[in-house]
DNA sequence: CTGAAAGCGCTAACAC
DNA sequence: GTGTTAGCGCTTTCAG
């Protein structure tokens, strides 16, 4: 910076203000200014600007899972806006773990990142209270988190899981099994919600034994799917998790069981081998980059504003049914 | 860390030299500034320290596509590694194009990234030039580049062509297609190597019009096997990379030819749908999650001793057949 | 064995 | 309109 006000002969703060528009600079000085940059290829260093300005231009996403198609979705529609704003973004990994979270929560704070962006693990968030106190931007993804004051923006869970239960209603399904993920995941907690309001809304009990709980892994997914097949006349699933669908078709192949023609499956979250498997897989599609994008715009909204403490707003993504093959009419029924 | 000397009655610097070790500080001024650190719940800043040793204590990570599984592992190795420095990891989607690749690199150069892991998109080794020049230490995985001095950690694609061809003629097939995938990345050149050398050391001629072209996605495998089944007498297909492998499950599917009667498949990668699916899915497997940690292990080698050019390495990992039930014999033979 | 002080690259008062 | 200058938080000579 020194060398290019030098090339120019201009003072160093000229510089600062033709870089930062900052505040006047005559055209002569300015375009001198501009060449010299040009011959030099200068390149701001963004760390002696950050230590300046106490802040690093940078944004943390934190996810409990950045191997699952859903966050890799998040995490590219956050990318694409924070690398249009010139920020950089820090994916980490919590694996669903607190300490992990807590860890890479911690540790990003030291470096002094402008903002977060966080899926949290559910049961502590006391994880998020650091960021309260340090005044630090974030938005919640995701999971929904009570009484944060932060933006948040998840999706219409609720009617996701209202959506898939009377898909299989219509078919004429009696008897529905749900595969609840981790159960303390308000996604999860709002899928089962939608689930019973539908059987509600269509006149039908909701049978305890027929909800199944897993950990959304593949193994467990199986193992619920396993017990659910002991029941009587269980004619469809309902599996509130990707993963758990992945188990669900195992566990049927393992058993010979048809589907859809004996179970009807519909899994939540669209999958790149969704299509491609056979049969082809019902899903509730989500707007992951969608999510992604909407809390990179509300956490810069929040980074320019540090100030006026707005009401945190909660935005709410539609979700959407896609039937394919994974789904009929039972076998005695509908005739 | 003023206020740690303050309080701690010394000063700055020795408050500096117990943080980091860096010159002998008796005891009792040790515990001393140690009681302050603690009181005061100091955390020294990276900005700081960065701007005046030159570094960030960021490493980069560039991948073509972070939604591949394959490079979910990779990340995770890397990640591994990188936090136990103390280091923060910044993950880059390339999207396979040159010009978002040379756009991440020179916006990281800027940043002061202390080294890049990277899985460079073929046809343009150019975009690397810019960190020979700085003297930016890197490591290069997945796909080979020629006379690049930098560290290399690659699978031994050929030796997984090898297998996988192997594999299919001793079930007794006769008529192998092959799925090329990207034709100009490395990984795919050494698998199609490898095929055509089991081949050659079956005594079975290469019929290059077994060999079909796409470019990584379902639907150019769609579009390749459906081609290839054009073909006289076909009973296997081996496809060199895992999204061309669902293609090839889609058309496979919609046509109605039954795998592994009809046509046996041998995909590339493992993915977590493989087993899940019906029929599950024989793999040449690599080691991503390694090749991950190791290339991470030699870049922190690198920046240590940023001095001493020792030549570059190049590590190949291993890659391993998993036998599942998408590969039989053919039909009509082994009778 | 410890302290004083210069300076990394930049921004923003404060002067003129 | 523009230049001077004081730090941001830290490391590291150089003195003692």
């Amino acid at each position: 910076m020194k060398d290019v006000a030098k090339r120019a002969g201009v003072s160093i703060s000229t510089v600062s203000h033709v870089l930062n528009n900052t505040r006047f600079v005559s055209e002569a000085l300015r375009s001198k200014v501009e060449h010299a940059i040009e011959g030099l290829a200068y390149q701001p260093n963004p760390l002696g600007r950050g230590l300046r300005k106490g802040k690093s231009f940078t944004i943390a996403l934190v996810l409990p899972d950045h191997g699952n198609p859903f966050f890799v979705q998040a995490a590219r529609g956050a990318q694409e806006l924070v690398r249009q704003q010139n920020y950089s973004l820090i994916t980490c990994n919590t694996d669903e773990e607190l300490d992990q979270e807590a860890f890479y929560i911690s540790s990003l704070l030291q470096r002094k990142v402008d903002g977060f962006i966080i899926a949290p693990t559910q049961g502590g968030s006391g994880n998020l209270q650091p960021l309260v106190e340090t005044q630090t931007p974030f938005v919640v993804i995701d999971r929904y988190v009570d009484g944060i004051p932060a933006d948040q923006v998840v999706s219409d869970n609720r009617t996701g899981g209202y959506q898939a239960t009377e898909h299989l209603i219509q078919l004429g399904h009696k008897r529905i099994g749900l595969l609840v993920g981790i159960p303390l995941l308000t996604p999860i907690i709002d899928r089962t919600e939608g689930y019973r309001q539908a059987l509600q809304a269509n006149g039908m009990e909701v049978d305890e034994n027929l909800l199944s709980e897993g950990c959304s892994q593949i193994e467990e997914g199986y193992l619920a799917m396993e017990s659910l097949l002991a029941i009587n006349g269980l004619t469809a699933v309902f599996s509130t998790n990707n993963m758990m669908s992945l188990g669900v078709l195992r566990c049927l192949k393992d058993k010979r069981i048809r589907c859809p023609e004996e179970i009807s499956l519909v899994g939540f979250d669209d999958a790149e081998w969704a299509t491609s498997i056979s049969p082809s897989l019902t899903v509730v599609a989500q707007q992951p980059y969608e999510m992604g994008f909407i809390a990179a715009e509300l956490l810069f909204a929040a980074i320019e504003s540090k100030n006026d403490k707005a009401k945190p707003r909660t935005i709410r993504l539609e979700t959407s049914l896609i039937s394919r093959e994974s789904t009929a009419k039972p076998l005695n029924s509908g005739r």
